[in-house]
DNA sequence: ATGAAAAGCTTGAACGATTAAGTGCAGAGA
DNA sequence: TCTCTGCACTTAATCGTTCAAGCTTTTCAT
């Protein structure tokens, strides 16, 4: 509504009669003018409207934009309603923000060949969760020599953030086990190469590849349970192939809804998703939590704690992952893999 | 690793013997070029890694960037925490995307200085409950003439998405009211100017400014009170000044605290996050729902309905909006302001 | 055969900044 | 007085593209 167009900075230069480069030395360094003609050119600017150096010529020039990508596995639309990926995004966020960068968001599904062209604007890429998509990281890598650093997965020799999840999963189930279950299930989540939303036979479970975290999370269970005697032919596995209430309801349902004697009365789960959509279901069947049936989580998300019954899980640092991953990525903290630990929550689904 | 330095397009050229201009026209603009040299540019193109014209140059020269970037009120770190602010960017996300956009977070309050900087890059804003911060608006406004979309609340005269929220109140606190109520209370959300997380007078509550959406909020509840000859002056009323748990809790606890006698028996909530923090705090004390509280929300996020009881609420379509939102800001839809409707969900808590 | 139109490619000037190198000048030390 | 240093500022190249305009060559109706 006021300028036809923005100033440039040549033009302010013109105006004021100085050279281009004084001008830009008024914004970017304080030092290499006098504090008269810094004021001058800051008080003309601000006198025409002039908001500082444009950002996308200043990033051509330096190479530098002070942007961040994150790529997502999943599509952004299902990650941004997902609990722990909006946590991870929370704590990279916190970081970018206070340093001075801004965050772009990119998904690895969606629009593969999107993420080529935009990316080649970001500084750095933090990469979550991305499965199999290394046609993907190959584009990242050869983007020029922009830092990247992986979350809960590993990307070749860059920096991967992990928890313990192997470990999580060992203490929790142990911590289960404390009280004898008759039946025992595991509800995993996307374990299987190939989808699958149901039932699966250990056979498949068996097979060491695809997602490496739900692998060591299940091997965290099975130590577990070897541990306690229980033979792992006697443990009922399901698969849950997308982590919301819709995709994990009917697979809840179904074995909710096994005639009693067959029914689990302990749900080892791998998302807190998975463990609060079965507390959901079994509350609608008068299923009594943890009489009838225990549950476990993991991931220990806000809303399993702030409700009743609190859900038992492992809390792990999504947004403590996200800072961690941003510090690396900024360069405030040598590029490292990690390992975070864990926390058992001892909830009341789960005593 | 592999190569030392990103190849550039004039290079590439070189190395074919052509014009830069050809080698640009095959990656933008097919009809300019014959098909074999095309397919030689590419075919080059793909030996040498050269991954597509760079971003931060083309943006330069063309002026568009395809981002769209998203200004946040609140920080970045507590709206991605925010269901109903995560379902909006979902569903905004979700349009950018399938039109090869991406998108930017900004936060309207961290680092307002931020804003200006990074934004002259974006293609588009849209700006999300930004209450006073006219400041960063005009910035914004300044930063060359790019469509603006609010999404919200009001921003002077660009396009504008609400819901009809006075309605929207109106309804759900009739249907509330169909029940006989002894003693009402209204948990405001952000409704003060100055802070304030606590009890708040009706004087207060009268103030015509502030923001606006949790304003026609109140009135919806007003209207339906005092068309049930409910006195104003009986009915008690909170304040919440942010909708996280942590905030909502010691308000939600002094009111279910109050002597049995004083003790609200309906609680009329501005968000579900408010709601759901009276379910959890009243199940933690026995109170029972809906028998001796009702309880209404306002949102109708997931978290409220696949839960027991489910939440009694308004739902609004924060992913519609957002899609809307995004649609204008790509000019696929006439830039217009919109008033979305709401729908009455009769949940549990407040049959 | 001829001229006009179309096709295919090139030229070269932007886009809006940053920055190494250079210039001129005032003041300091000898 | 003369050189030397440091300060304040300017010059001009550069970042990697896009695109209007120009130049050939081919195509095609007449």
């Amino acid at each position: 509504m006021s300028s036809p167009r923005r100033i440039t900075l040549k033009e302010l230069a013109a105006q004021l009669g100085v050279s281009t480069a004084s001008v830009s030395n008024a914004f970017n360094r304080p030092d290499q003018l006098s504090p008269a003609l810094r004021e001058r050119v800051l008080e003309e600017a601000r006198r025409l409207g002039y908001r500082g150096p444009d950002a996308k010529a200043r990033s051509l020039r330096t190479g530098r934009s002070r942007i961040i990508a994150v790529v997502l596995a999943e599509t952004l639309t299902y990650s941004l309603k997902d609990a722990v990926a909006s946590e991870l995004l929370s704590g990279i966020a916190e970081v970018l923000d206070a340093h001075g960068h801004t965050l772009l968001l990119l998904s690895g599904r969606q629009n593969a060949s999107q993420v080529p062209g935009s990316s080649s604007i970001a500084d750095g890429f933090i990469v979550y969760g991305l499965m199999a998509s290394m046609a993907l990281v190959e584009e990242l890598q050869s983007a020029g020599h922009k830092p990247i650093v992986a979350v809960d997965f590993d990307l070749g020799d860059h920096p991967a953030i992990h928890v313990d999840d192997e470990p999580a999963c060992y203490a929790i189930a142990q911590h289960a086990l404390q009280t004898p279950a008759s039946r025992i299930g595991i509800v995993n989540l996307r374990l299987t190469d190939t989808p699958c939303n149901g039932p699966i036979t250990d056979a498949h479970a068996l097979i060491p590849t695809g997602q490496t975290i739900t692998r060591s999370r299940l091997a965290g269970f099975h130590r577990a349970l070897t541990e306690r005697e229980v033979a792992l032919e006697d443990v009922a596995m399901w698969n849950i192939e997308e982590n919301t209430y819709e995709v994990c309801a009917p697979v809840l349902a179904e074995i909710l809804d096994l005639p009693a004697g067959e029914r689990p009365d302990l749900l080892l789960c791998m998302s807190d998703r998975i463990a609060l959509t079965a507390v959901t279901l079994a509350e609608q069947r008068g299923i009594r939590i943890p009489e009838d049936l225990r549950i476990t989580g993991f991931d220990g998300i806000e809303e399993g704690q702030y409700r009743s019954p609190r859900l038992t899980t492992v809390h792990q640092d999504s947004t403590e992952k996200g800072r961690l991953a941003a510090r690396m990525i900024l360069g405030l903290e040598p590029a490292s893999s990690h390992r975070l630990s864990t926390q058992l929550i001892q909830g009341e689904t789960c005593p």
